[in-house]
DNA sequence: CAGTATAGCTTCCTTGAAGAAAGTATGAGT
DNA sequence: ACTCATACTTTCTTCAAGGAAGCTATACTG
């Protein structure tokens, strides 16, 4: 990524993650992707950023292997979005543990409301990331919507390279 | 944090998330405070950060509550290093699945190796950064060991506010 | 008790990335 | 031909990162 120093020939993994992994921006694609969000302007809008970083993250998340292109077709012509890859649908523990710190650990400002993510398998809200606090089974993307009271919707995810 | 723009109004836990541990340099020094590294100069030299950041890191993260500053006895006089609040020490999962994602998604330079995650409370490695992928039990820092084959040490981690 | 060492910061300077806004390119609809 | 929408790219200014040097307080050393 070379955002900052290059961490991709560091031993410790946690460090090679960040080298990829270590900008709020990057987390927040890999969000919006796994929603079925992943046309670019779509992503400018709904996160806030600027086109100019939103076209550097998005060319550096390709060729990091966390997104591909993917054809959908807006009414007569084709157009092009951007899909998760295997490896950012498999961050979905780590930003539903970032949901759930972010829960427990941020104040929530006026307006606000409780996140729930619901394991759509067993119907149930997990109070974990990773494995279902519920049933047990791990969570991937496909099982999972995210309940955003302040926004009135349940929003499902979508696993690697679905289309748009 | 105001790294970039503020997000801690934001409704979305994620992002509230991000305004705090957005930044890498944040995840870093937390893996080293739980590892009982929490002296400014280890913090320097061990992560290579500039001391100028991470002097402003260390302030942001004591008043974002990710740490409390405790005393340590340097022979005769008393010393002051930086310990994990509980807010960190739930961090936990998060670091371990960076280190998990890290090691599969990411390319092992030459002479590293694979980083286990050891459950000492069963005694065995686990394959999950939240629950123990072998008994099951929730992960805490103090029942967790980091192997580092290229460091060749299994550091063990400790949790909230211990003494360095 | 002056000189040196070490820990823990702080200040200064330069480079580079972020953010905002305007410009470009391509194809569709009217 | 003109306008609109999508998807970027370019330009400019501001702000943070990184490196190095300086500063302060408390030892230890001769």
């Amino acid at each position: 990524m070379a955002l900052r120093s290059d961490w991709s020939k560091e031993f410790c993994p946690i460090r090679r993650s960040l080298d990829v992994l270590g900008d709020p921006w990057v987390l927040l694609i890999v969000r919006d992707v796994l929603h079925g969000r992943g046309r670019f302007d779509e992503l400018h809008i709904g996160l806030g950023i600027s086109e100019a970083v939103l076209s550097r993250r998005l060319q550096a998340m390709l060729e990091a292997g966390l997104l591909t292109k993917v054809d959908y077709s807006d009414g007569p012509r084709t157009r092009q979005a951007y899909a998760a890859t295997e490896a950012a649908a498999e961050l979905l523990p780590i930003l539903q543990q970032l949901a759930l710190w972010g829960e427990k650990h941020t104040a929530l400002p006026d307006g606000g409301g409780h996140m729930a993510l619901i394991h759509e398998s067993c119907g149930n809200e997990t109070f974990h990331g990773e494995t279902c606090s519920s049933c047990g089974e791990i969570l991937s993307p496909e099982d999972m919507s995210w309940d955003k009271p302040w926004k009135s919707t349940r929003d499902s995810l979508q696993g690697a390279s679905a289309q748009g």
